[in-house]
DNA sequence: GCCAACGTTGGC
DNA sequence: GCCAACGTTGGC
C-alpha cells in the first residue's frame, strides 16, 4: 500500500535543484532530529511512497517537486560525524538514534506556494496547514495528494 | 528580527 | 513524574 508524505527542506541546505543534480536525483534525507519525523522514516516510509518536496524558510515557501521514497531506512551517518552540525554525541553506532531514507526527485514542478495551499478549500486538513505545525515530515491523505497533483499541473 | 507553538532537558 | 527553562522551527 503506497503512502504519501510531505517533506520540508530548506533550499539553502538542499533545494529541489540540488537534489536533481545529485546522482540518480537521489539524496539521503539527513539531519532530521525530531522523533516523530524519524519514526515516519524509520517505521512507515517504504520505497515507492509518494513525496511532496517542500521548500521552507525561504522567500516563497511551497511545494516545488514530486519525489518518491527511494530506499528503506538506515542510520543517518551525520549523527556520528563530530564535524557535522547534525552530530549527536549521545547516539551510539551500536544503537543509532536517527534513521533516514533516500529521496529521489521524480520531477520538478512550479512552486505551489503555501499561500495558494491555504486558499484551496479542498486542502483543508492538510497537516502543514494546521496551526502550530512544525513537523518536517508529515503524512498526506490520498485525496490531498490527488488534489495537489492536479494543482501542480496547472499554471 | 519577531514570536507562537512546540519539543527537549534537567532539577526536584 | 512534574514543570520551568530553554532551544528550535518557520512563517511573517
Amino acid at each position: 500500500m503506497t503512502s504519501y508524505w510531505l517533506m520540508k527542506s530548506e533550499p539553502s541546505e538542499c533545494s529541489v535543484d540540488d537534489a536533481l543534480a545529485a546522482k540518480n536525483s537521489t539524496v539521503p534525507w539527513i539531519g532530521v532530529r525530531n522523533y516523530q519525523a524519524r519514526n515516519f522514516m524509520r517505521d512507515h516510509m517504504k520505497p515507492g511512497d509518494g513525496v511532496l518536496f517542500y521548500h521552507s524558510s525561504c522567500e516563497e515557501p511551497g511545494i516545488v517537486g514530486i519525489a518518491e521514497v527511494a530506499s528503506t531506512s538506515y542510520p543517518d551517518p551525520t549523527q556520528f560525524d563530530a564535524k557535522s552540525h547534525y552530530h549527536d554525541p549521545k547516539s551510539r553506532p551500536e544503537e543509532p538514534r536517527w534513521h533516514l531514507v533516500d529521496v529521489r526527485v521524480v520531477r520538478k514542478t512550479r512552486n505551489l506556494t503555501l499561500s495558494e495551499l491555504r486558499t484551496t478549500p479542498a486542502l483543508e486538513g492538510l497537516t502543514i496547514l494546521k496551526k502550530g505545525n512544525r513537523l518536517s515530515i508529515t503524512p498526506v491523505e490520498p485525496q490531498h495528494w490527488r488534489q495537489i497533483s492536479k494543482l501542480l499541473d496547472k499554471p
